[in-house]
DNA sequence: ACCGTTAGCAAACACCGTTAACGAATGCGT
DNA sequence: ACGCATTCGTTAACGGTGTTTGCTAACGGT
């Protein structure tokens, strides 16, 4: 990879540029829900709104541009924590899943913003090139694929996992989950591929409902549920549960 | 209630108010995830769009009684099924959750409307008069509160749950569970309290997450995978797994 | 038949995303 | 150092939105 010679003006450029997904940010979390306006951000940074447009295509290119920073600011905080965390497995399981919670709860705007998007399609699993359904896919897959990868690595360091009987698996969605295998590359019997999508869906949607405020009326503080769900989803895994350390 | 002899004016009136919210219904499935418009609205009706405002005071004002009217057909969808259902709880258990997961799955968009909208506040669970928080609560609340009714029906007709040992109960859970069953009016142990928030979480948070269209890229169809959670759930409840008739 | 209530309309306001044409500043090549 | 081309920001404008205001015409109860 070249860096071509960092000019000025491509310097100011990508200074503006960040400057207004900076703007765009702050008035998402301000104006908690309502969408957010080009000319808005254009307002607070003093300047036009079609000014705008010399940086990005438009409204949407932007928000997708945002949402792909946001996925990547995710992971790059999971690996932080990951980084603080021993080499023991299950304590790198909970440490991974309460950073993306965390990420999630303190940034209940962003989270809903890549939450509503549509994402980037099949395409973020890996080399896949299925012509039907191209694009217009949920942005809940990047976060899924987070996972997954984090998943094969534990799989492939040691197998912990005592898979349930072949007999009862639900054969259906094990035959789903196995054509989703063949389209992706990861290499792990189709049994942990359902063990780890159970434990996934189990664990994300929890995240999901808390980060958008479905479950303030149950509980002013959702966290303690939480951390009963990853009791429970934990032990599925084969995993002993290790309790949060602050 | 006196029922003021129903004028030709008011007759006409609620005509029109009921078409005006079948167009919007229909709009809204029909632009799949862009937000109804009010012009948008009067122009298939062949009207301009002040004229809606002799009916609803705003736009959001009438998708916040669209969103009443849904979750009553959600109600009446449930009810209807469960008129069919047997005296057996365990198949009424079934019956139920099915039914609105089977009306959310074919009204995706009326559910994103409800889900995305702020809801009644903590009015909808019964006499609760918080002066904290009394508005800008989920809707998500309403189908808790569906659920909770039918649960509590059930534990009053027979109690076949074998609550867990009170040791192993997440107490910070448990509490706030509780402090929930004051205010609103419940006459549960806070064991069986905690066994179906834990249950209606695992349930709906499955059901919102596929009717907002977040496992898709999963599953072609989520209903296999839905009916192995319901299974691992209505076990958590003590009650035997029915499989779906048709 | 009267007269008040009411339903609908047109105009207008303030906002939005987006496009087009234009001017100024900047950096690059000679 | 000069000239030119690229870039960045502007203003003006188009079509869209929710909402308010004032008006007219029709309707309905007395």
């Amino acid at each position: 990879m070249t860096t071509t010679t960092e000019s000025r003006r491509d310097r100011q450029r990508a200074a503006t540029e960040a400057e207004i997904k900076e703007v765009a940010r702050r008035q998402l979390v301000a104006s908690e829900g309502a969408e957010l306006s080009l000319r808005g951000i254009a307002r607070e940074m003093g300047m036009t709104a079609p000014a705008l447009y010399r940086y990005f295509e438009s409204l949407e290119a932007l928000t997708q541009e945002m949402c792909h920073d946001f996925v990547h600011e995710v992971a790059e905080a999971i690996d932080a924590r990951m980084a603080g965390a021993g080499r023991d497995l299950a304590t790198r399981v909970h440490v991974a899943i309460r950073a993306f919670r965390d990420w999630a709860v303190a940034n209940p705007a962003e989270f809903g913003l890549i939450f509503r998007s549509k994402g980037p399609g099949p395409v973020a699993f890996a080399g896949a090139e299925q012509a039907e359904w191209t694009d217009d896919c949920s942005h809940s897959q990047s976060f899924a694929r987070l996972f997954l990868d984090l998943f094969v690595d534990l799989w492939a360091e040691q197998q912990p996992i005592e898979l349930p009987d072949e007999e009862h698996l639900p054969r259906d969605v094990v035959e789903q989950l196995a054509a989703l295998r063949r389209l992706i590359t990861v290499d792990v019997p189709d049994g942990a591929v359902w063990v780890f999508a159970h434990a996934w869906v189990r664990l994300y949607s929890v995240i999901a409902l808390e980060a958008l405020g479905q479950l303030e009326f149950m509980f002013a503080d959702v966290e303690p549920y939480f951390e009963a769900e990853l009791h429970a989803v934990v032990h599925t895994l084969g995993i002993d549960y290790v309790p949060r350390e602050p």
